[in-house]
DNA sequence: CGAATCTTTGAATCCTCTCAAGTCTTGTGG
DNA sequence: CCACAAGACTTGAGAGGATTCAAAGATTCG
């Protein structure tokens, strides 16, 4: 309904440098856990790291895949425009996921969604020519390729059926314990959740309707307002939601 | 709700010969499209040709995935089971598309879902020794492989996108248009549809409201029924319940 | 032919959407 | 630094959809 201006520019990011992969904390969990960091050391200095901040665009649907996206902390949505101008978001790209797989296919490809940041999110920019040139030089190289993409097909069925599917209470509820996931890992102790509209992009419901499921988990206390869109939780209720109704 | 027996064996299907790849009439449209067929002679010669039944198992989740299918003809579906037993499916292969890609990961994957075709199905069997071999001796069929790898993420959207948005009539409609487009493509006059079962693990809706919709339709002139399960269309007035409501 | 399965239809209930108003946040300029 | 405007979130009420439970037709298959 609100016809989204959708092709403005994408957001300048802040440039944090050259990418380190030799002490990159999450090298040894992407796609280039396996490589030798010597042999293509002239490839790999070709990586950038950029942070782009909340709501900020990385890529545009049509625009020139000239890259792929490796995120290392933060969160990405990936979002397709529908033909009546609303947004659905097709993919999340978490810690150690990337995001712009389709520039790998060939030079003239154009990206198949557009990339939002969810939070503050700091990601490795990888230029075509480099994941290309190790697969040639490399060919095994090509299983680490083919397992970043099974990782996107799997990060797809998990919109469709974790949060497309089932009652919005259970919807939402798994959203959250995927935020909730994060966090665990990270050993933050609450989640920063996002706006209402990405709530309902995520699983094909209104905004109002997202709102009034968040609202009674807060009332609930399965969700406890911890500042600007922080709050902490209780894991175990909100699991119990997802199994409710179900059988 | 209906906890289905999962873990059913797989049906025999009727083994109809070796492939015949350099006479066959869709290589040009799949993932040997670009592959030299004397060179790999050997590894082409392990393709075999089956005729798998209407509602006839390819294979199971979870089962140790020892190839890939390419559908030659009819339709296949890849559903995933849910915690409740019910089913949702994440993906349509049509023809020229494969199933079961997870198989070229490694030898100890299993397949990530359950495939059961739609309609009677032609498929050629692919081990992974195949994909596997012309990799290492041909390094740019790799890009061959991307591409397939890339046609299944655009199907998994696809389903979200087309088949589990917007109102329920608007996601029968496009099932319906895809059925059409297929149908054209043969020039043939009419559809062969899925049953209430399937088009409600696809639009995420239960069967009784898809029988609903699908009535409507039929009372509207938008389907004619034509034998069983074929129905002859009205592909302008579907069209135009894609588009309704949607501004 | 008859049993099992699938489909259709009805009626009541529950859920989600829409429209609308009110509240809270955020960001900007004076 | 405050005030104001724009945007985001909440909440309510009524309408429209989808679900559930149930029962009656169709189909399919042995």
């Amino acid at each position: 309904m609100t016809k989204a201006p959708n092709h403005t520019k994408c957001t300048n990011p802040k440039w944090e440098g050259r990418a380190d992969c030799e002490h990159c904390p999450i090298r040894k969990f992407d796609i280039f856990a396996d490589v030798d960091l010597h042999k293509h050391e002239a490839l790999l200095n070709r990586i950038d790291l950029y942070n782009y901040a909340k709501k900020s665009k990385l890529y545009v649907e049509g625009s020139p895949a000239i890259g792929m996206y490796i995120v290392r902390k933060g969160l990405l949505k990936l979002e397709a425009t529908l033909d009546d101008g609303t947004a659905r978001i097709v993919r999340l790209v978490r810690k150690g996921e990337l995001a712009g797989v389709e520039s790998l296919l060939n030079n003239g490809q154009c990206f198949d969604q557009t990339a939002i940041a969810l939070k503050d999110t700091e990601v490795c920019r990888v230029p075509y020519e480099v994941i290309n040139g190790i697969l040639t030089s490399d060919p095994g190289f090509n299983k680490s390729v083919l397992k970043e993409w099974h990782q996107q097909i799997e990060a797809s069925d998990r919109v469709l059926v974790e949060y497309s599917t089932g009652t919005l209470r259970q919807r939402c509820a798994r959203v959250l314990l995927m935020l909730i996931d994060e966090a665990n890992y990270e050993a933050k102790t609450g989640i920063e959740i996002m706006g209402t509209e990405d709530f309902a992009a995520l699983t094909g419901v209104t905004r109002e309707s997202v709102s009034r499921v968040l609202s009674e988990f807060k009332r609930k206390k399965l969700l406890t307002k911890d500042g600007q869109n922080k709050f902490l939780f209780n894991e175990a209720g909100l699991r119990s939601i997802v199994e409710s109704n179900s059988e």
